[in-house]
DNA sequence: ACCTATTAATAATC
DNA sequence: TGATTATTAATAGGT
């Protein structure tokens, strides 16, 4: 809002970024300040920075008393209430989750900014690292389903099979009365599928 | 801001109120994505209104993410107030980061031209291209970053055994009318440097 | 909800 | 950082 537009993508200079932070922070938390006193209402503003400082502002109370009231009003759905994981597993597991989620933002990030600039080689390991696991269970999907293709096609293979042997069993009974030929010459339906299963 | 200014006090108009608590609402998270997006940081907001609604917004990662940051930094805060995260809480945590990874990867999904929800053997494969591309950019970001490591230090080589030729140089000019130990003796700099370039 | 006249926020600059 | 200012963005009041 001043002297030009800005672009609403992540500042790239540093120093442009470091001073826009200062001051539209600044400028968040007055705007909460003033919907809490206008409006009545009670507002929690939480803020970290990319280097990890953090800000925060509460109005009416303390940040902990909006936080509880956050925790009692908001997810009231009811998990799976059954057994499952112990605490420990629980926290591990929202721990890797979260990391999971990490890596995928940062690689979005990546993508959209064409971005060697954003990622240090420790992360681009672990993003590596994570892609590859996500290609194994692409063709592990991919082998399931040409597996069950496959398991169609013998399906249909056996029934032919089985078909044919009946009609054969038929024509050598029938082998003294006619001529085979003339039989196969006459059999409406052909006798062999795609991958040539059966052979005269 | 507008035809007017407001004063900073309760609207008592409980419709101008109302009104107002949704414009101004809607400007502040606005507001916070902006902050996010603009100067990478992390933000949540929690709005509770007079009536006890309440509205949440959290960049990046989930609130519970960010509620765990707020515990671990602020010194105060963790221990008490019953907010320790119960079995059920992780759970729900866990469900959520679930779906924001599935969303994520849709994401993804999207923009390597996917979209579709269940996807079929052809999608696969070109996913599966798509990853082993950016893997391959990936390993050439590493590469990179490794290379301009290593052009760095040859720089450094090369100026440190420049400056060390020519100091060797003056040394063998002086040869007649000074002992070279001397010289060497009274070098103000270092003439290595860490992995041991030029040896005298 | 949509429309403007106004005010408020702020990007660029020093 | 701290001011200044030209602009853009938000929005109060009205329909």
């Amino acid at each position: 809002m001043a002297r030009g537009k800005v672009q609403m993508k992540r500042i790239e200079n540093p120093v442009h970024r470091q001073v826009t932070f200062c001051k539209r922070r600044a400028g968040l938390l007055k705007k909460a300040k003033e919907l809490s006193v206008l409006c009545d209402a009670e507002i929690g503003v939480l803020i970290f920075s990319a280097h990890g400082k953090h800000y925060e502002l509460a109005t009416k109370g303390t940040m902990q008393g909006l936080i509880d009231k956050y925790m009692k009003s908001s997810p009231a759905a009811a998990a799976g209430s059954g057994v499952g994981l112990g605490m420990a597993d629980a926290k591990e597991e929202i721990t890797m989750l979260k990391q999971e989620i990490e890596t995928l933002q940062k690689g979005l990030r990546y993508i959209f900014g064409g971005g060697a600039s954003e990622m240090n080689l420790e992360e681009l390991l672990v993003l590596e690292k994570h892609l590859e696991i996500w290609i194994c269970q692409i063709r592990s999907t991919k082998m399931e389903i040409l597996f069950k293709e496959i398991q169609l096609l013998r399906n249909k293979e056996g029934i032919l099979k089985a078909a044919n042997q009946y009609l054969l069993d038929k024509m050598e009974e029938n082998v003294e009365f006619t001529n085979i030929q003339a039989v196969m010459d006459n059999i409406p339906y052909p006798l062999t599928v795609q991958n040539e299963i059966f052979q005269i």
